[in-house]
DNA sequence: AGGAAACGGTATCAAATGATACACAAGGCA
DNA sequence: TGCCTTGTGTATCATTTGATACCGTTTCCT
């Protein structure tokens, strides 16, 4: 079926065939468009959404400012949905849509459930617990110890290592959401790192050197 | 025995009897003096320490600087440990005998064993990630929203309602490395908040109003 | 008692970051 | 074409935090 293909070829960790049935039994696909908010901070969640395609951002707001905590790619969930299923909580940040997104829709009662018939499944769990807590550790250390200017520079190599090309798509502003900080430091920061031979500016665009 | 009875009256959470006796049988009790190391950053974990008396004092440093990560009270165990022991890591922080200290020292091997033989045991491992998680996600907003001051003030009430004193034994250098600054940075808040009347210095002592 | 170590107060200076304001350019769209 | 939105450069100033230095006090240890 068309549909088992677009679900399995990103969650080809799951190997039991009973599990994969239940998940076609009782999960369904949803869409969303670049932008949709998918979890909003406070909010109880029902299902957890495993991503199929395109990509999740979860983030912290406060007032006017923004940080990233992590992306949902393909075949990964999202920690805070996970946590609050399992607790019936409400989610502690918000959830974007950061691309066309089609995710799995898993019934929060069924996480459970799997996690103990299911050992691909408990896999999967214990995976997402401990590298979610692994990234935002890392990301916590970067925070409390290094300097934005680092940061602004470890964030554009690890973007550059992730899509194998040197020319990173963001703006400023958003670059400045991700990091935590406002626009008017991106800039100054950016324009530092140009002068230095770091890198070139384009519209939207930084090219690392 | 008197040796068990120091076990599961902290993990009364565990109410298999065929894991007590796991328990008893495959794991030791260690004592740890006060200020003793019990995991050095980036060494690798081959057991997971749960607390049976006392406290861990988990941290991140740098250079000479450092900042409290969560205490692992009673009853709880180190989430560094327990992810290590998964995937037989490297531990990414320092964990310290905060008081002396009585651990039961699970053999790594045990944990994903008894976490599909056990639904007890498999709950204390969801329950420790998730609470381990919610936690560094509080902390990590702290240090991305709010100035020092702020994070000071709600560390001494925090520490107040847990001991319900409002008398906090910690001196200004301590303060400093639970929140990733340095005591000169301490005092002068200190000052400012005993010159508006929010609170009372002694020596090694703070005493909120 | 005497000295070392820990604790705390404070001044001065530097660096990092943030806030605000304004100007201009590029791109999209009616 | 003309306008509006988005993106960027940059100056100025304030605030926060950090670094260093020096001093006096308290506590601990021998």
């Amino acid at each position: 079926m068309i549909t088992e293909n677009k679900i399995f070829e990103n969650l080809n960790f799951i190997t039991e065939s009973t599990l994969r049935k239940e998940i076609t039994d009782n999960c369904k696909i949803l869409s969303f468009e670049k932008g949709d908010t998918i979890v909003r901070e406070g909010q109880y969640v029902k299902i957890l959404p495993v991503v199929l395609t395109g990509a999740i951002r979860v983030f912290q707001t406060k007032e006017d400012r923004e940080i990233l905590l992590y992306y949902v790619m393909p075949g990964e969930t999202c920690m805070m949905s996970l946590s609050a299923c399992f607790f019936n909580n409400q989610s502690p940040s918000k959830a974007v849509a950061a691309s066309p997104t089609e995710i799995l829709a898993v019934p929060a009662r069924l996480i459970t459930t799997w996690q103990t018939k299911y050992a691909s499944w408990n896999n999967f769990v214990i995976r997402t617990f401990k590298s979610r807590y692994d990234e935002l550790l890392d990301t916590f250390e970067s925070v409390v110890f290094e300097h934005i200017d680092q940061r602004v520079m470890e964030y554009l190599q690890d973007r550059r290592d992730k899509q194998e090309k040197s020319r990173i798509k963001i703006s400023h502003q958003q670059l400045a959401n991700e990091l935590g900080t406002t626009r008017v430091v991106i800039s100054r920061i950016l324009k530092q790192f140009e002068l230095s031979g770091k890198l070139v500016l384009h519209r939207a665009e930084i090219e690392l050197l």
